[in-house]
DNA sequence: ATCGATATATATCGAACTGATATAGTCATT
DNA sequence: AATGACTATATCAGTTCGATATATATCGAT
């Protein structure tokens, strides 16, 4: 866990690993789910195939420990859980560490920068798959979404179970982006369908 | 260039160049600031070092061409382009494919995210650098900037030189984006602080 | 004048990560 | 009884990133 205070690479899945387990003890398969479902989910990823690679390294490290537990009609877990150590060295890296770009990366919007090569009825289909995928988002961000509160995997909650005010403000943040393009897409699509019809007129 | 219709993986840089190559001939070290500074530049990334063994590849299986053109005063360049297969190519895969799923990654929202065991200067910084980037990248996306202009990197610009209704929708929703980002900093960020104030005061 | 930084331009490579797959059991639906 | 979905860990091939090397030129600063 060296520094990298003078690189702009993003985080690795390792520090990715420890800040999860700022919320509590959690077993792997738990921890993507952070990424995949819950409080990381609009901002960060992470994939199985390098979280439990991530797990094993820390573990030599004695950043994290370990408990295996049995589970009736379930296969066995290992929870896995912060040491001191791995408790400072997270907070030691995010003091320390220019954060990464953002970078965002979306197939959608590639494709309909070719607007015109395509046919309209695909344009509009893309369109209101990305609103459909936005509405979920923001649906699915929501720390008060009594969906949440089944499982123990958001992490950012205080001693109440209330979100701790960084949650909060980077889950309204979301929203707010969300909204935002949803809003655009009302605002603007039947506008761009139209101009694309027409020019698709005066070609002919 | 197989059919990737039923997974859920995001475009391949080869892929994306063809699609960089749509608007005319570039090199692969312009190609890399469409996505660095250009056109493609907030909603999708590749590195030279994926790019040109991409372009490599895409020349073997006759989806491009190149010349090689001597320059004064500058190395010399390879002047890729598209051949009318790799243009029915690019064009077929965008019909076939199921689009990935769109992926954000922010060091610093995650950081954020732990705003509580931060110092508050740190936490003020974070949001400000973000708020400083998300005002740059308003200004670099727009397609009607004037620095544009100059350079021959962007793509999506039909006869008259006007960006395409395709690209024009995509910058507006990206400044749209930004536009909702900074608003909620606006209205949010001293809210954050002095809820992080108190909390620590009532620790204290 | 020379130094360091930045820009143009290509190429390569180790390290990191993704997505797929394997294994294995449960549960609900068809 | 079969298919698919969920829990759970593990591994690996293929892809991509970030760093570095090489070579040349410009430009501001010392």
């Amino acid at each position: 866990m060296h520094n990298r205070m003078d690189t702009k690479q993003n985080m690795d899945v390792r520090t990715l690993c420890l800040g999860a387990l700022m919320g509590g003890e959690a077993t792997g398969y738990e921890i993507r789910k952070m990424f995949e479902d819950g409080t990381f989910s609009h901002f960060q990823i992470a994939s199985l195939g390098s979280i439990y690679p991530a797990l094993t390294k820390l573990t030599q490290d004695g950043m994290v420990t370990f408990v295996e537990r049995e589970q009736e009609n379930r296969p066995d877990k290992k929870v896995y859980q912060l040491t001191s150590e791995g408790r400072r060295t997270f907070l030691r890296t995010l003091l320390q560490t220019r954060p990464g770009e953002d970078r965002y990366r979306s197939d959608i919007l590639f494709m309909l920068t070719f607007a015109e090569e395509l046919p309209i009825e695909l344009t509009e289909a893309l369109i209101d798959e990305f609103a459909a995928r936005h509405e979920m988002m923001k649906f699915d961000i929501d720390p008060d979404n009594p969906q949440k509160d089944e499982c123990p995997l958001a992490h950012g909650r205080d001693e109440d179970g209330q979100p701790t005010p960084g949650c909060r403000f980077v889950a309204g943040l979301g929203q707010a982006m969300c909204e935002a393009t949803l809003k655009f897409i009302r605002e603007n699509k039947s506008g761009l369908i139209e101009e694309l019809r027409t020019r698709k007129d005066r070609k002919a």
